[in-house]
DNA sequence: CGTAAATCGATAAAATAATATCGATAAAAA
DNA sequence: TTTTTATCGATATTATTTTATCGATTTACG
């Protein structure tokens, strides 16, 4: 069913609801692609085709799209309404960060708990998300049939961990440690690899003070 | 100079720097890119393509490339010998932990302080990162003649506050909110949109899991 | 009611990125 | 020393993604 879609689109879904919101709230009920590139810095055509995939109403020409049937279609299609639990390993300070980050809900992710080694962290509760010890976590993940976890160890533990997850019987981790962690072929895994991001938007910024520079001279 | 590399290629440099340290660690004074490939998913082709736009010695026929010299050559082209001055701008949860963070020093990266418009934080310090008022931030911006700002406010003040910080003569700005912000043509974001990472994730768990029960029927 | 303008959806074209191929060459083996 | 093998770097091929084009259609307006 969604085989064919790109991994580019489904980045650019989440980009086009939020505007679809924002739309909303003003009370406008239809959108033209071309309002929508504009607002996002993209093209009419790549617009096109990114909602054609996640929509199930047409849009109407001279018209364009409207927009509560366009936001009901893509929360369906990321699944935003059928909420997901998930579970976050290791409880440093990005980990409690993220515990305690309320925005997921509206991405549907339900994060049911957060899971540590240290006595120091155990026991305590993060805007109401109780962090457990590790011993705990392959009986929650069985128990509750959990598919996503949250990867906040220290690096040098990341892959043993993610052994343990796919063991335990998850099926997709969020990465967010430095670590390239290896995994059976059919576990999905996303990297949120700052180092990475770092590198691009340096060369970014490399190329925009270049090209200012080479304008000077 | 590099206008030409793509921005795919800048996100696998970090990791060939990673794989690159460990092998040195085990004492390996060369390497292929038949092994490079291997370590990272990744094929023989891209990996050589890559390096071939970060490195200045070649490689040997039959041997591959000398560790050491890789290392240094990828370190000097993203740019993590010269240090690069940040500000980070939004003290909540989030931004605490990143500026506590101590790895971005590995990357090059040095958050001289934090930035925030609440008494609550503004003095505190945050693994030795002093908190500053916002009223600050421009003084320091221009004294300092900083290029990269981390953007961790809330997402309602986004877009004012890249306003004030592209005011201020940033030219780069990471992005941790979920808003989109719009900025000049001659300023570099970097978008750290946890929606989208999200939402690529839960369709490969969902791709997955269809394959699997494609089979079993 | 007919015409002009805006937009859709489908498709063709172009651009970009990834992969495969292959001659040259250095090291190892015969 | 000659042959074999592994690998590089360059280039050609293929795949993917983005952008442009265009006929069809709906609305607005004269």
């Amino acid at each position: 069913m969604f085989g064919e879609v790109s991994l580019q689109t489904f980045h650019r879904m989440p980009q086009y609801l939020k505007t679809l919101y924002e739309l909303r709230k003003e009370g406008r009920e239809s959108v033209s692609s071309v309002t929508l590139a504009e607002m996002l810095n993209l093209t009419p055509s790549i617009v096109k085709k990114d909602l054609s995939q996640a929509k199930v109403q047409d849009g109407k020409p001279k018209v364009g799209y409207a927009v509560n049937d366009l936001i009901d279609d893509i929360e369906n299609f990321l699944g935003y309404n059928n909420a997901k639990d998930a579970v976050l390993v290791g409880c440093g300070k990005l980990g409690q960060a993220l515990l305690g980050y309320t925005g997921f809900a509206d991405y549907g992710l339900n994060i049911i708990a957060g899971f540590d080694i240290s006595d120091d962290v155990i026991g305590r509760k993060v805007q109401g998300k109780l962090i457990l010890p590790t011993g705990k976590l392959e009986g929650a993940i069985k128990k509750l049939d959990i598919k996503i976890a949250i990867l906040t160890v220290p690096q040098e533990h990341a892959q043993a961990m993610a052994d343990a997850l796919v063991k335990a019987g998850i099926r997709a981790i969020w990465n967010f440690t430095p670590a390239h962690i290896s995994v059976p072929a059919n576990i999905a895994v996303r990297n949120e690899n700052m180092a990475s991001s770092l590198a691009v938007l340096s060369a970014q910024l490399r190329e925009i003070l270049k090209k200012e520079n080479n304008l000077k001279q």
